[in-house]
Order: C-alpha cells, then sequence, then structure tokens
DNA sequence: TCGTTATCAGTAATGATTACTATTATTATA
DNA sequence: TATAATAATAGTAATCATTACTGATAACGA
C-alpha cells in the first residue's frame, strides 16, 4: 500500500480522538485540514485501515458504522436511547462493574471473527 | 400490538430454522406459504419482533442485518472469508474451546446495550 | 354488528456506501 | 535525477438494503 497524505490524516485523527465517529463525522473533520479531500476517499481509506486492522469498526443499530482509533482490548456500551457509545476498558465489564458506572445493561452480543474450519482448507 | 398472520409466520420461521437469515431470505421463505406477503411487511415485523425482544439481529459486514429466533444466551462466530455465521453456546467461548472446534479467531467484539445513566434522568 | 385503527400489499423514496473515470501523486528503477 | 508504472484521488453517478407512504383490509373491544 502507497503512502497517501490523505489516508494518513484519516488515521491520525482516528487515532487521536476518543469517540466513535461515522464517515461523514470523519469527511466533515477532515475537510477543515485538507479542503478538497472527497466522501469517496474518506470511505475508501477506512475500508482499508479497517480491513488492515489499524482502525476498528462497531455496527449499530443507526445503519451507520462507526469507527474507533483504539485498537486496544476494549468493549462498548451502546445506550438504546441516545445511540451514545461508551468505552468499556477491562475490568469494568461484569454486570457488578457497569451498574456501578450507572449503566443498565439490558442485553449483550459478544461476537467472534475469524476463519472457519471450512475456508482454513 | 395486534395479531397478524403475517408476523406470526415471521417469527414461527424464525423459530424453527437454525440460521440466520436475512430480511430478503425471509421474505423469499414467507412467500412459499403466503404468497402475497410484501418486502415491506417482512421488514416491518422483523423490526418489530426485534425491539420487542422476541428475535436477536446480527450486524455483520455485509450490510445486511441477520435475523436469530434463538434469543437464548450464546455468542456467534463469523468467517471472515466466506461470513458463515456459527453458533457458539457456553461453555466454547474461551480461546482454547474456540480452537478445539476449529475456529481461527484473529478478533473478538463485545457490545452490552441498555440505558445509559444521562438517559435514565 | 360496528367503529376504530393497527396492519397490510404495493410502490416510491431515502441514504449510507460503493463504483466509475479522468487526473494526480507515489515509488521503484534506470 | 528523470521516467515509467500504477496506486490513490476528486468528483460524481450508481447501488441496494431499508424505510416511508397510501389506500385497502382485518383485528378486536364495545
Amino acid at each position: 500500500m502507497r503512502y497517501s497524505r490523505q489516508r494518513e490524516l484519516i488515521a491520525n485523527m482516528l487515532k487521536n480522538r476518543k469517540d466513535h465517529p461515522t464517515a461523514d463525522m470523519i469527511y466533515a473533520s477532515a475537510r477543515e485540514i485538507e479542503p478538497n479531500i472527497s466522501l469517496g476517499t474518506v470511505y475508501r481509506n477506512l475500508k482499508q485501515l479497517s480491513e488492515e486492522g489499524t482502525i476498528l469498526t462497531l455496527e449499530t443499530q443507526d445503519k451507520k458504522i462507526h469507527y474507533d482509533g483504539d485498537v486496544s482490548r476494549h468493549s462498548h456500551f451502546l445506550c438504546d436511547k441516545c445511540g451514545k457509545i461508551i468505552d468499556l476498558f477491562q475490568p469494568a465489564e461484569t454486570p457488578k462493574e457497569l451498574n456501578q458506572l450507572g449503566l443498565v445493561v439490558s442485553s449483550e452480543k459478544c461476537v467472534y471473527y475469524g476463519i472457519c474450519p471450512d475456508c482454513q482448507k
């Protein structure tokens, strides 16, 4: 993969913020620094960076993909009402500790990613 | 919520199958029994049923929502290559046990849902 | 049985994401 | 350092899963 100023900008922006922005939010921020960057470029690079493992994705109920520049091991809390995303770093991931953070948890979704036995052949 | 033949059909179909179909897959199956059911009806009812907690959703990388009629506590394995979804019932959710199932796990995503402190006020 | 209204079928609209194309920028190599 | 090969880009059009809309139908309490 070749170097590109646009990709570097996008990656750095994600590393320097603690929220979980969508593509259009990143596009808006990137425009302030690189006024001619296009939305397609943002999408393409977000896809590349996430496939590389440089950033993470978070598929939520709002039909938009949220991106996370923090690839350290942590989970997320998603508010069913306002859609807010809260980082959960260990060891705050037991029902007790979640309650102590003031979070009322109603459900939990855990997904593992990798290669299945069929595709390993 | 009123009774509807269409909603009952959709719910029953999901309860009776062990895969994780998308809306259009459910639409196709439903058409075989209820030939005039519309795609909009399928989407509307899937949304209602999942908001109720009768069924679960699984947001994957393929941009389609997958539905699961099994609401018992379990996780999922998602193959990065073929997109296959595999149910993981406890206690098969430790790295060791996942390996014993022949699954090479490269990453893991855990999300909790509920109401955040702000929205509880 | 009747009135209210949730639900439906069918279709149009939405909107996030991807594809396309001519141009520009990176990088390996002479 | 100049050059050729080709990723990557900006700008725009297309895709397609999902939602919204509308007039007709069906559930169900009174």
